[in-house]
DNA sequence: ACGCGCATGTAACCAGTTACATGATTCT
DNA sequence: AGAATCATGTAACTGGTTACATGCGCGT
């Protein structure tokens, strides 16, 4: 049920249409919570129904430009979300399970594929640290701007990790030239 | 679709049935990819009318044990599988947007909820470190164990990323006791 | 007037979750 | 015979993906 709560607090940064909603999950939001449009439009159906947000204008036109605001049960909601206790979020790594076949059947290619995957980590790494260099080069002043410092360093963190990872698994597989 | 190949695997490595594959993904494959055992056995029939396994005996019984094997076809699939070129996974994680939220409404009781968590991820790498003493205090012989090492410290290296973020997390929203 | 880009949406599908149903075996 | 447990399965639902449909407004 995070897509609801990322939209409110999306929302609530800056009212939008939901055109300029995903376009800012293509940026910023989007880095840890991913949604296509039409997700995007389903939801805010469903907000707008379950009275969180207003959408002006009411009417369900195509191709009429929609603004919505977060109304004050939508504050709420974000709210008792964000202290609500979350789950460990359990792991589905497709990677691992790749690992764990190749060792099963024997070499199969992997290598290569792993290299590509390597190289787009390292890609999304250097454009955080661009973000970072940008964004946060002196200490964020206030609380939102700090949160938002460690949200961009468990990004970087994580590509660092997924590299790291891949490194070892690259070490194994090259030792019989796959 | 790696449910499916998860289950090769796993057959690969011992022929079982649907029970025992359960149990199994709730120790070692389940800790990096989860499933229950409905989502099993629906997968398990589908893999046995695509030709990938045989499982014997053929009728549909509820209650009556069934064992499956893994195929020609099953092992082509997983080859083939395991070569493709993976996607780099689109990133979801409801803390971060947890985070971002708490930026965008204020002080809203999250710290507690991450200390909880923080103790979870504590744990699961104090279980991983056991594995690993228990299983790799040598270095692997083979090509198959060397790579099951990999996950396992990619496991370790996860919760040590969960812990570090959490740790900086609870270190900024501290600044006011909220 | 027509084509293009902006904007909103529907429909069909797939993977995963939760709750429940039912048959077989074993132990007392 | 009854209870516990092993074992397999169905049904309803939710979240997300892919493909496609439709309407408005602007530039040429």
């Amino acid at each position: 049920m995070s897509l609801r709560h990322a939209l409110l607090t999306a929302l609530i940064e800056k009212p939008a249409s939901g055109l300029d909603l995903a376009k800012r999950f293509d940026r910023s939001i989007g880095y840890f919570w991913s949604a296509t449009h039409q997700q995007i439009y389903k939801e805010l159906g469903r907000m707008e129904s379950d009275g969180l947000i207003e959408s002006t204008p009411e009417e369900n036109a195509r191709g009429v430009k929609k603004i919505h605001r977060v109304l004050g049960k939508g504050r709420q909601e974000l709210k008792r979300w964000v202290a609500e206790c979350g789950e460990p979020a359990p792991l589905r790594d497709p990677l691992m399970v790749r690992l764990r076949a190749e060792g099963a059947i024997g070499p199969a290619g992997l290598a290569k594929s792993l290299q590509a995957l390597r190289e787009e980590h390292v890609a999304k790494r250097a454009l955080y640290q661009e973000f970072e260099a940008r964004d946060f080069s002196k200490a964020p002043s206030d609380r939102a701007a700090a949160l938002r410092h460690v949200v961009l360093k468990a990004g970087l963190k994580h590509e660092n990790y997924w590299i790291e990872v891949l490194d070892e698994a690259l070490s194994v597989l090259a030792q019989d030239d796959d």
